[in-house]
DNA sequence: ATTAGTCTGTACTGTACAGTACAGTTGGTT
DNA sequence: AACCAACTGTACTGTACAGTACAGACTAAT
């Protein structure tokens, strides 16, 4: 028997809201769901309990609109063509690599993780926005440069994932399972260009590919 | 103030906490540790509470050994090292995913993470005997095959980092992120093959690069 | 069969915390 | 100034659960 939650109508009562999502945020980001209490988020954003329940029926649909708004205001997987696809790819990889390994993503990450069973539907939700967005862009870039004749690619698909897992999964793990800081923005563009150049390597027609404007005495394995 | 923990002398205390470990198990891996009450692991293996707090005394000492059992009985990876190159990958590649997608495994993977801010040290340790463990497998082999001339690689490291990278990322982020059932031995095997191929692309010499059992003709990519 | 050590059931304590009740205050609108 | 909705503080209820207390029952070895 939950008091209903109530929309905002003036500005201040936006204000208020804003502010406890705010802090909620800071507070589920940085302790997890179980351990924050809803008096700790009060006590962050200052005003009343009787507040919070105004505008968020149960602690449940708080870290609902916590997340929500996450996610929905984070910076979405995007691959901008140049003309040259090595040139693209090191640029989407480096743009990824900044997202996901940002402290803000690695503390998002583990707390979706943990509260997976609770909450399936926001993880489904995380993985639609983040991971399998990135991964749809690169198969549909795949497909295209398997038609035009540019890389020998059987299945797009498999390819993308062999692209973005090299790009992520070792410092992905230790992202979950240990307390290092994020890779330095030069690490992550040396990785970029080796991930790259190896997947060309592979996909590439041994001949010619993407030679335009891969430097070929620059062969650093 | 807790009760000081016990080890057990007699047989039947050996086996009253071997039931005990058994139960928490069951109970932690389906529930995770907030969501498992001591009440409940106590029903679940009959017997009480007071036996309980006489061989573990606390909640976290318990969980501690539950995982401890766990992580140290677990297949160790291993690689065993056959004539040839890429049957010796794709072996260790196949025996890799089976540990790494089953069940039981997805759901400790699950609960480390979850309570990775709770207990550091578990989540450190399963990453050195798992993933860390099976990464400095690779690099030593890689090592040698560089050595000896087998492959052209320049960094053993960040090699073996793309091929776990391309055999594990795609279907872990799935593991974490959904819920969806373990991917099948057929598909797990063309994945390793799939993957293996690609790496021998990148990393082997063109013209005679792990030929002698790699049937050319068969370039499915 | 006695004894010593171990196990069991039940009932209890203390605490943390989600959610509620309510009386009083604030601040914007007319 | 007067009104009303939205806010605030505080105190409360109920519940879940970690850990304790204790009296009695079981087991095994002599």
């Amino acid at each position: 028997m939950t008091t209903p939650a109530v929309k905002p109508k003036s500005a201040r009562g936006r204000n208020r809201r804003a502010k406890i999502l705010k802090a909620a945020a800071d507070l589920f980001l940085d302790h997890g769901y179980g351990e924050t209490s809803i008096d700790a988020i009060v006590d962050r954003c200052g005003g009343s309990k009787a507040t919070l329940y105004n505008y968020f029926s149960t602690k449940e649909e708080l870290f609902h609109a916590v997340i929500d708004d996450i996610v929905s205001n984070r910076q979405k997987p995007d691959l901008d063509i140049s003309e040259d696809l090595r040139t693209t790819l090191i640029t989407f990889a480096l743009q990824r690599m900044k997202v996901v390994f940002s402290s803000q993503h690695r503390q998002l990450l583990r707390l979706i993780v943990a509260e997976r069973d609770r909450f399936p539907q926001i993880a489904a939700m995380y993985y639609e926005h983040g991971p399998k967005r990135s991964h749809d862009l690169v198969v549909s870039y795949m497909e295209r440069l398997k038609s035009r004749g540019l890389l020998e690619i059987d299945n797009p698909e498999e390819s993308a994932e062999f692209l973005i897992g090299m790009l992520l999964h070792h410092w992905y793990l230790a992202q979950l399972y240990l307390q290092t800081p994020p890779p330095s923005e030069r690490s992550m563009r040396d990785r970029a260009t080796h991930v790259v150049d190896r997947f060309l390597d592979a996909f590439g027609f041994p001949e010619d590919a993407g030679l335009k404007a891969r430097p070929a005495p620059k062969k650093t394995r």
